[in-house]
DNA sequence: CGTTATGCTTGAGCTACTCAAGGAGGATGT
DNA sequence: ACATCCTCCTTGAGTAGCTCAAGCATAACG
């Protein structure tokens, strides 16, 4: 438990040595490229914060040249937003840079792979609660 | 990694429905009061912020009846922050809470043992880094 | 075609935070 | 003993991130 909020200090170090702020970044994670676009009402719920929160936040990546609002196909009301393919560059570099800070990447390779099935049962039980 | 977020999440959950804000959860947690008292700069520094935020927070927990301010004996210009009995209940109640909605509590006892080995592995290597 | 509903944006306001300045207590040098 | 400097806490000003309420555009339904 200790662990996991060391572990996001050091996500949180890594975003601010990047130049983003802890939000932003919270987004650029969640624009996977190689999903879907998704609809910015969307966004803001697995965020857990409101839609005008996300307007605020898109317009930051939108500044930076990392997304862009795209109208959606079928629907004129909803904007998604979409990485540029800068965005995508910045995004992989974010989560390398993440990985190897973590604390996790001190244990060797069978450890890890241990560590990983205990996760997925943790994490099975929590959802399931 | 995916995981230590959501236990930073949902410990951020528990501690808003205690009707707590993140921050002066934080410095709560801070406070052991098996510990010796510990003087404000020494907590923003485990707190990775300004001393005035300290105060601030600190403000907020007398308001509360959960801490008290006391001079340092020694020296005139040090304050220490001491819980007070409530203040030592709530913590307690905080940390409980905490621990029985953390995702590991779904696994069992061996389980729990050995990722409490591999944890401590890796705060080794995270130390040294 | 008018009414209602939905999705995004804007504006006002709040909270948490940092930085710079101030006051009180201690340490040091003469 | 006194002047100086240093440390610790507090205060005030300013900033960033967030929420809530209102507005505007588009869609769906009678």
């Amino acid at each position: 438990m200790v662990l996991a909020m060391a572990i996001v200090q050091e996500i949180k170090r890594a975003v601010r040595e990047l130049g983003f702020s802890e939000s932003v970044a919270h987004l650029l994670w969640e624009l996977d490229p190689a999903a879907e676009p998704v609809p910015l009402r969307q966004l803001a719920e697995r965020l857990h914060c409101d839609p005008s929160n996300v307007t605020l936040l898109s317009d930051q990546l939108e500044r930076r040249g990392l997304a862009e609002r795209k109208p959606h196909p079928a629907d004129g009301r909803v904007r998604t937003l979409v990485l540029t393919r800068e965005g995508v560059a910045v995004r992989r570099a974010l989560l390398e840079r993440v990985q190897e800070r973590s604390p996790l990447a001190a244990l060797d390779d069978a450890q890890q792979s241990e560590m990983r099935k205990l996760l997925a049962v943790a994490m099975a039980g929590h959802r399931r609660g």
